[in-house]
DNA sequence: CCGCTCATGTAACTGGTTACATGATTTA
DNA sequence: TAAATCATGTAACCAGTTACATGAGCGG
C-alpha cells in the first residue's frame, strides 16, 4: 500500500532470500554484486531496515555480537505480502522502458568526433564489452552450482543484454566501416 | 579535467547538436525523449547551465523574451574538448557493465509467488516488452527520417536490448512452463 | 600484540526531483 | 478575452553516497 523505493522492494526481497538477517549481510550481497547500481552503502541500509521495521515489513531482533549490540531483521507476513504485489501483475508499465545505457548514451553524440577517433570508440566498447559477457556468464554459472534457479534465470536476462550490446556494437563498426569509405 | 556528472556530459551533447539553445530547450529535449532515465526538471537543468557556463565549458548570452530575460547558451572548444575526452578512450569501464533492469531486478525473487503467479508475470512483462519494441523502432525511424545517423545507430541499441529482453523473458516463461508439468 | 578484515553505525553532502510562482504567447 | 501552453526560474525536499569513527575477532 505504502510507497517504497525500489532498494526497499529489493532489500525485502533479499531478507526474504536470505532469511534473517543483519544489515550488514544485505549491505554485503550488494557490494558482492557484480552490478554497481546500488553501492549497498551502510548509510543507505542501516536506516533503510529500520524504517521497514517501523512499517512492519520485517520484524528487528535485538541481538549481541560480543559487547556490541547487533540487529537481525526477519521478513513479516506483511512484508512478503508486499514484495508478493511488487512482483504480481499489473507491474509499472515504466519497468519495460528502455534501460539506461552510459554507452548507448555517449552513442548519440559520436558526431561530435573524427572518424578515425569514433572507430576507436567503437573497438574499445567491444573490447569491454566481450570482457563482460564472460563476467555474467560465470556469474550465472555461480548462482546454478548454487542451486538458486530463479537468480540464475535472471542472470540469464543479463547475458541476453550484454550479448545484445555486443551485437549492437558491432553493427555501429560496420555502419561507420561504410562511412568511411 | 574537473568531474563532471554523466548530466552534465549529456547536456553538453545536446548543447552540441542543437547548436545555441536555452536551458528550457534542453529540458524540452528530455521531456521529448521516450526514457524517463531522466526527468529533465527545470530544477536539474536551468543550475547545471549555469555551471557549466561558470566552468567555461559554454558561454552565455544575454536575450530577452518580451520583457523576461532569457539566456542562449553555445558551446566554447573547452566544452567540446571536455565532449571528446568523455567520448574518446580510455571510456569508463562501468560505461559497459550490466545496465539496470527493473525487470530483471523482480525477476531475482520470483521464488516468493506461486507458480500460476509466476506465469502471470511473465505474461505481463511479455506483452510490455512486445509494445516497447514498436516504441523505439518507431524512434528509431523518426532519426532516420531526420537524417540524425548518430541517433539512430544509438537507438538501434535500444532496439536490440529490448529484444533481447523479449527474448529473455521468452526463455524465462519455458523454464516456468517446464517447472510444472 | 599488531595489523587486517568484519561489523555497526553516524554525519555531512549531493545530484538530482517535485512542486510551486509567474510572465509571455498562442489559441479557442 | 479567457484558457491553455510555452518559458524561466526558485525553494524545499529526498534517496542514496562518501567519508568517517569505532568496536570486535582473527591470523601472523
Amino acid at each position: 500500500m505504502a510507497e517504497a523505493t525500489v532498494l526497499e522492494q529489493v532489500v525485502l526481497g533479499i531478507v526474504w532470500k536470505r532469511g534473517p538477517c543483519t544489515s550488514y549481510a544485505v549491505c554485503k550481497e550488494f557490494l558482492d554484486s557484480p552490478s554497481s547500481h546500488w553501492s549497498g552503502s551502510a548509510g543507505a541500509v542501516y536506516p533503510l531496515l529500520r524504517r521497514l521495521d517501523q512499517r512492519g515489513l520485517v520484524r528487528a531482533t535485538a541481538g549481541r555480537r560480543g559487547h556490541r549490540p547487533s540487529t537481525t531483521y526477519v521478513l513479516t507476513a506483511k512484508g512478503r505480502a508486499a514484495l508478493r504485489r511488487w512482483l504480481s501483475p499489473p507491474i509499472d508499465p515504466a519497468a519495460a522502458e528502455t534501460t539506461y545505457d552510459p554507452i548507448r548514451t555517449r552513442a548519440y553524440f559520436l558526431g561530435v568526433l573524427t572518424a578515425a577517433k569514433r572507430r576507436a570508440f567503437a573497438e574499445e566498447i567491444e573490447a569491454l564489452l566481450e570482457h563482460q559477457v564472460g563476467v555474467v556468464e560465470a556469474e550465472c554459472e555461480r548462482y546454478r552450482r548454487a542451486g538458486d534457479e530463479f537468480s540464475r534465470l535472471a542472470m540469464r536476462g543479463a547475458v541476453h543484454e550484454v550479448r545484445a550490446r555486443l551485437t549492437w556494437i558491432r553493427e555501429l563498426k560496420a555502419a561507420l566501416k561504410k562511412e568511411s569509405s
